[in-house]
DNA sequence: CTGAAAGCGCTTACAG
DNA sequence: CTGAAAGCGCTTACAG
């Protein structure tokens, strides 16, 4: 305990009279140890305060009980649940998490999944499809597995081989979802909030269903009426002053999460537009505050914690079994609650 | 490429035709290298897609470059932000982070810890100064730096020795500005909704500021005044229920984070409550949303973010100079606005 | 049930 | 400017 440097696994064997193998042993397969040998052992290991060295038994085991994860942020409510649900599920297996973001920088990927690829990381999970041909290739040429959540079908495409199993949504059916509930209610003029949809599949693929949906009943969305703003509260407002210069002005806006359908409902209460009287607005995760706020907010209810969850299991089976899982495409739900209604006559 | 394991230093040592130190040195020290010599290391490196294995570096260097932290959830925008705050600090100076949420669960804290002394962190930084004996002593034997953030003041006391440097904000002042702000509006009878505050000095330390400067102005508040929520709206929700079966009822309510405080005003607002006129509410964080809602809340502004920053710079600052560094106060505000203002006559 | 020894993939004095 | 060799702290066949 006085000793300047941390306790190694020959101190504990010294003190108990053993050799490292045996402590070794102990301590990854303690029933083929005599338990008075354990004992000591143990006595020994709490004595010390010994606690091994994670980067000798990575090298020696060849494998880290890490993985790596990059979102794009963590200060999004949705990405902190999924990063959480990620956690929770390694971490009650033994794994540990590495994170990282990349703030919507895909250049700065590259970079990030190099320095998590140093670190002995067993796996790297990544948010959408969209990514570097080169953060491919590193990956690969580590031989490290890779999952990619929030998106799907099926396993990612990259040229010609199946890179990776994804574990998402159906985002098309996000877009999808909206555009038939704003039609039923009798709207025929919308408007779109979306993120930067460039080197964001979940964003483009939102927008897609939705204008594809629409194209089905004979309605054109045209491009001015899709804006993308930053994420963000005042995206979200920016959004709806943009959408309400248009001539005519839409009676309904899909917003491609709840944080831009957030900030467009505060732009519609600041400038006296009744929500969902004059304007219905309809957005996307169901973050806890949707259901909430006065009026409440008709979203898709993505299921982003059990996102999380199916993402560590997948990894960990793959550990366990060495075989690529499969791809899941996990279940989302239209909520109509106070924000949508038919429009002004 | 097309080999079934991952390239090592002696692969390219092999195809550059040099030996390991002088790819290693390439990498660590490419000033002692010859240009052509680092020229063909460099081709041998992107020929192979060869990425360092971290154990093994972590092994012989005797540091991993990682550092682990452990915040009670991710799920509460206020710790995402800070941990967003440490991470691309960390990451902006070739440190990655290891992150763990102990949801509140003491006990589950010294689990956490030990896995990540296991996994070559050069330090561990933790929210508070609340936490297990054992917790202190195996970070301790391990010879891994400790930062506390989120609390203040000067080292944290363990026993007899300054266990730790400690960066955050002065929670008792939390209390205190809000209390002041209450009374100099003319308000006398007061609720507090906290978090539970056993094995959360935060939590703590704000009703103690919040009741000492009430007392300093001759208002004692009672037991059943102050309620313990978990965070969350619901929490806020419930809190402000059982306040309002106070006979008399309080007519301002301070709380111990904007979650618990959006919750309160939400159930005002369910209730039919005036809020500010009949009933006034103090948060506390200064979420994105605090100014974006109908009425805005008045809140004690912390500044997370550049708590996380502080917190990396600090724990870098001890890696590079193998100092302790100072601990850090840093400042934060009464942010007044819709949710506050004189009690109804 | 236990120990001696080799090996995991790096780094770094040391010698040239 | 470069290479041979030892060492970082573990694990695990192998032998007993």
């Amino acid at each position: 305990m006085s000793t300047l440097s941390r306790a190694r696994i020959s101190d504990v064997a010294a003190l108990a009279g053993v050799s490292t193998s045996t402590v070794s042993r102990a301590l990854s397969n303690p029933d083929v140890v005599k338990p008075d040998t354990r004992a000591r052992i143990r006595d020994a290991i709490a004595a010390l305060g010994y606690v091994p060295d994670g980067s000798a038994r990575a090298l020696a085991l060849g494998r880290g009980r890490m993985v790596g994860a990059i979102v794009p942020t963590l200060d999004n409510a949705i990405f902190a649940r999924a990063v959480q649900g990620l956690q929770t599920t390694l971490s009650s297996s033994g794994y540990q998490l590495l994170i990282s973001a990349h703030e919507y920088n895909p250049a700065a990927e590259i970079e990030v999944v190099r320095a998590l690829l140093e670190r002995a990381v067993d796996a790297i999970v990544l948010v959408g499809i969209d990514h570097a041909p080169q953060t491919f290739e590193l990956i690969r040429a580590s031989r490290v597995a890779l999952l990619l959540m929030w998106t799907y079908p099926g396993q990612a495409q990259h040229g010609d081989e199946n890179v990776a199993p994804v574990i998402g949504f159906d985002n098309r059916e996000i877009g999808r979802l909206a555009a038939q509930h704003l039609l039923e209610l009798g709207h025929r003029r919308f408007g779109v909030i979306s993120g930067f949809m460039r080197q964001n599949d979940r964003a483009r693929q939102r927008v897609e269903g939705f204008r594809q949906t629409l194209a089905e009943h004979g309605i054109r969305l045209p491009e001015a009426n899709v804006v993308e703003q930053p994420f963000g509260y005042e995206g979200g407002r920016a959004g709806l002053k943009l959408l309400m210069q248009l001539r005519p002005a839409p009676t309904a806006v899909f917003c491609g999460n709840d944080v831009l359908a957030m900030g467009c409902l505060f732009e519609a209460q600041g400038r006296g537009i009744d929500v969902p009287r004059q304007l219905s607005i309809v957005g996307c995760d169901d973050l806890p505050i949707a259901s909430q706020i006065t009026p409440s907010l008709t979203t898709v209810l993505l299921p982003t914690y059990d996102l999380g969850v199916h993402a560590a299991r997948a990894v960990l089976h793959w550990m366990k079994n060495d075989a690529m899982p499969e791809s899941e495409c996990l279940p989302i739900e239209l909520v109509v609650r106070g924000t949508s209604g038919p429009p002004a006559v």
